[in-house]
RNA sequence: GCGCCAGUGGCGGAAUGGUAGACGCGCUGGUCUUAGGAACCAGUGGGCAACCGUGGGGGUUCGAGUCCCUCCUGGCGCACCA
């Protein structure tokens, strides 16, 4: 039976053109599908587009165009660019997400996701992008910027859709540690953002008063050091205790600290009770306090927090040692023994914390608690060119969330793109329905699906595109996960992680058996390029650079010019290399080889004129080669070809197909010193097969000329039998040193061996008046004299 | 600051704890050619040599680029996460 291997590459978002990085990332998902073709796999290997975005309805003011006519435009040209790539892709599986045909059965996994509880509502504090005119999730905000336009993010306070991947927070963490063909780093990065934290949750009565503030921390054993409580400026209590204009001024004051570290506070003129020593602490409202983490509100303790410490210094607040440290080392992070804290003295760390955890739960203070610093995923974006999200609402501002039977809801095509703000808002004809169930006036959600929902769940519709439902789960049960997915590691927490998600809430829903998505994930390395500037620190290209005396100028205007180091492709740096030229000049092999041969497929791969050059030159070489007449061939060339087949296997299953590369050269460099040519002979039948999903063009040409044959027919079984090598050179070391080797047939004697050893001049010499004390054998391997 | 990864010739990079530098680029010399981004041959870690060499210093081992400790450097990620 054959076993299937869904192997994939991350669909491409259609900008319009193909770059390098994208032939990087597809001739390695292209090699790995053919080899497991040939080896006689149920490959799947789609691709599709990711369709809807930002850039399009930027693109439409720009250019005064459509979205649509420019996304479907971009779509054919970029397919087009791929076909020029001959990969060996499934295209009659593909699809994009901009079609109804994708989006509407991605509203039905919204209102299933909506049933399940997964979907919801809710007025939150959200990241406003001001330059994209929406908001975002917590995971495209960097630093403090959005992630595609760089603009500082406005904090908003709007009604949105969220979907709840917090209830998948443990599952998402532990899930982990069983894709162990994930990089680590990914995992590492993903594992951080999720953060689990494992603590305690206290309440603290407010003095005066019946209610409580909730503080998560994870170290209750330092309770008995809180002077002081902190609150961030969005915590509900402030409200309770400012006003408007108060609040306003708090937060314009944080505002202006330069300092990043700057502690700032302001009492909220409450305090609260301690829960132990029944003695009142101060509340502060603070700006080091995340609202988005825990409760929003943290107890102080300055003896052992650096930062309560900065704070505490600040206002003078008292600072109470717990923990057992020298003053000069205040505020001690470290363990050690509990002091000043009747119920804990003397414990440790680990122990202190248990028993004032259960002391809590006794008490009814406070309990075990987990914290994630996950939060859940707003989904709402206040774009046009999205999924729109299938919900109306009523006059009296309640909403339906529609049914199946109700979808789809298309996205209209008649808007009006002018400047700023989502144009559904304005198109009240498609706004402005009657509900079909109530019969009352009612209007559409105008927010549309964030796009890394399309990409959530691409590579299950891929299984099948023609499906009148989002997909069949026999079928997703019997071809998921995906197990060779190649990417760039940019996506390492957003898409990978929407997707773990999507994929765990899908199988809870319809009861499938796949946990992950993604088998194996292969992130490959990006492509660089030298960049030169001007004295005026100008851009220039690199094929606009020429080299005299020594110094290099820039064509024409004959500028002097600087190198610069190797970066990253871009436009600004004018160092992009357009691959239609590229293959156009050397061709899709050419092309194909230099993409895998200078460094491994994970790491950067450096641009060079004398990279592509010799890749075609390897072309060349083996076209050459096969034009030979056939000549004698011996036991050998047998042998060195059954290790090409074994090498160059297990390097692309490994992807490392640097490697592979090296494999063909040393192949042919044996077999073009020894003169020895196969023509039409069965070994250069095997060679082909293997060099074909590395060059397929080449392969195939040559098949045809040599042995007028179109297929290839199975990957070469390898004669283990051949690869063992009789004769070896055994390595003779002196006290661990190499000194010489000795030529001799496997499965020696030890005892004759060393007979034959000790003749030889160079170890006469070493040993000559020393006493021989032990003898290494590591049989076949190597032979270590240990002398006195 | 914390975490992860990595440091090997002039360069990109190879090496299940067992001959360090496979393979490629570049370079040097040569052959052929009207010509060369062509092809072919020879060479290419350092040192005249004994020997020395995988960022520095320790350690484990008969044996370390590989394992352990420590420091340094670089890259990436996170970053007031309580």
């Amino acid at each position: 039976m054959k076993s299937k291997n869904y192997i994939l590459e991350m669909f491409p978002y259609p900008s319009g053109n193909i770059h390098m990085g994208h032939v990087r990332n597809y001739v390695i998902g292209d090699i790995c599908a053919r080899y497991h073709k040939l080896k006689g796999d149920d490959v799947i290997h789609p691709m599709g587009w990711d369709a809807f975005g930002l850039p399009a309805e930027n693109a439409a003011i720009q250019f005064k165009t459509h979205p649509k006519d420019w996304t479907l435009e971009n779509i054919k040209n970029m397919k087009s660019q791929l076909k020029k790539l001959n990969l060996d892709l499934d295209w009659d599986r593909e699809l994009a997400t901009c079609n109804s045909d994708y989006y509407r059965y991605q509203q039905e996994l919204f209102i299933d996701l909506y049933n399940a509880g997964l979907a919801y509502k809710k007025d939150a504090l959200v990241n406003w992008d001001p330059i994209d005119q929406t908001v975002l999730a917590n995971e495209q905000v960097i630093d403090g910027k959005g992630w595609r336009t760089g603009a500082e993010v406005e904090k908003k306070n709007l009604s949105q859709w969220f979907f709840k991947i917090t209830h998948y927070a443990e599952e998402l963490l532990s899930g982990l540690e069983k894709l162990d063909l994930w990089p680590e780093k990914v995992k590492t990065m993903q594992k951080n953002w999720i953060g689990r934290s494992v603590g305690a949750e206290i309440k603290f009565k407010i003095a005066g008063k019946d209610n409580f503030l909730n503080i998560f921390t994870t170290r209750p054993d330092t309770i008995y050091g809180a002077t002081f409580i902190a609150v961030s400026i969005n915590h509900k209590i402030v409200r309770d205790c400012l006003g408007d204009s108060e609040i306003k001024k708090i937060k314009n004051e944080f505002d202006q600290i330069s300092d990043e570290k700057e502690k700032l506070g302001f009492s909220l003129k409450l305090n609260c009770i301690h829960p132990i020593l029944d003695k009142e602490i101060p509340i502060y409202v603070a700006n080091f306090v995340l609202d988005t983490y825990g409760e929003g509100a943290i107890f102080g303790c300055p003896a052992h927090d650096e930062r309560d410490y900065d704070f505490a210094k600040k206002y003078s607040l008292p600072i109470i040692k717990v923990i057992e440290c020298n003053d000069d080392e205040l505020p001690y992070i470290g363990n050690g023994k509990v002091i000043n804290s009747p119920m804990l003295n003397g414990f440790e760390k680990d122990e202190a914390i248990d028993k004032i955890t259960n002391y809590f739960k006794k008490t009814g203070i406070g309990s075990e608690k987990v914290n994630y610093k996950i939060r859940d995923w707003g989904v709402s974006r206040q774009r046009y060119w999205g999924c729109p999200i299938p919900v109306i609402y009523y006059e009296d501002g309640s909403y339906r969330v529609l049914d199946k039977s109700e979808l789809p809801v298309f996205l209209p095509y008649d808007v009006k793109l002018e400047g700023k703000g989502n144009a559904l808002l304005k198109n009240d004809e498609w706004r402005n329905i009657i509900c079909s169930k109530t019969k009352k006036p009612a209007f559409r959600e105008t927010d549309t699906l964030d796009t890394f929902v399309d990409s959530s769940w691409y590579y299950i519709r891929f299984l099948n595109n023609k499906l009148e439902k989002p997909f069949e789960p026999n079928n997703v049960n019997n071809f998921l996960p995906v197990d060779k997915y190649i990417g760039g590691i940019e996506h390492a927490i957003l898409h990978l992680l929407y997707s773990r998600f999507f994929m765990k809430a899908l199988r809870d829903i319809y009861k499938l058996k796949v946990d992950e998505p993604f088998k194996q994930l292969f992130t490959q390395g990006m492509i660089t390029h030298k960049t030169y500037k001007t004295q005026k620190n100008e851009w220039v290209m690199p094929k606009d650079v020429y080299l005299e005396n020594g110094n290099l100028y820039k064509l024409k205007t004959k500028e002097i010019v600087l190198e610069g180091p190797s970066e990253k492709m871009s436009k600004s740096k004018k160092n992009v290399i357009e691959p239609d030229e590229i293959l156009k000049e050397y061709g899709i092999d050419a092309t194909r080889i230099f993409m895998i041969s200078d460094s491994p497929p994970d790491r950067e791969l450096e641009w060079t004129e004398e990279g592509i050059q010799s890749s075609k030159n390897l072309t060349h070489r083996i076209v050459k080669y096969f034009s030979q007449e056939q000549s004698q061939i011996d036991q050998s060339t047998k042998k060195k070809v059954e290790k090409f087949i074994h090498d160059i296997e297990m390097n692309i299953l490994n992807f490392s197909l640097n490697k592979c590369v090296a494999d063909i050269y040393t192949l042919f460099n044996f077999l073009e010193r020894k003169k020895i040519y196969l023509y039409n002979h069965d070994l250069s039948k095997k060679i082909l097969t293997c060099l074909f999903p590395i060059m397929p063009n080449l392969s195939i040409s040559l098949n045809k000329s040599i042995f007028n044959a179109n297929d290839f027919d199975t990957w070469p079984i390898v004669d283990l039998e051949l690869l063992k090598e009789n004769e070896i050179r055994l390595p003779v070391q002196i006290q661990g040193k190499l000194v010489t080797t000795i030529d001799t047939l496997k499965g020696y004697k030890e005892n004759e061996i060393l007979k034959e050893i000790y003749k030889l001049d160079k170890i006469k010499n070493k040993i000559v008046n020393k006493k021989i004390v032990k003898v290494i054998n590591v049989q076949d391997k190597i032979i270590n004299i240990i002398t006195s």
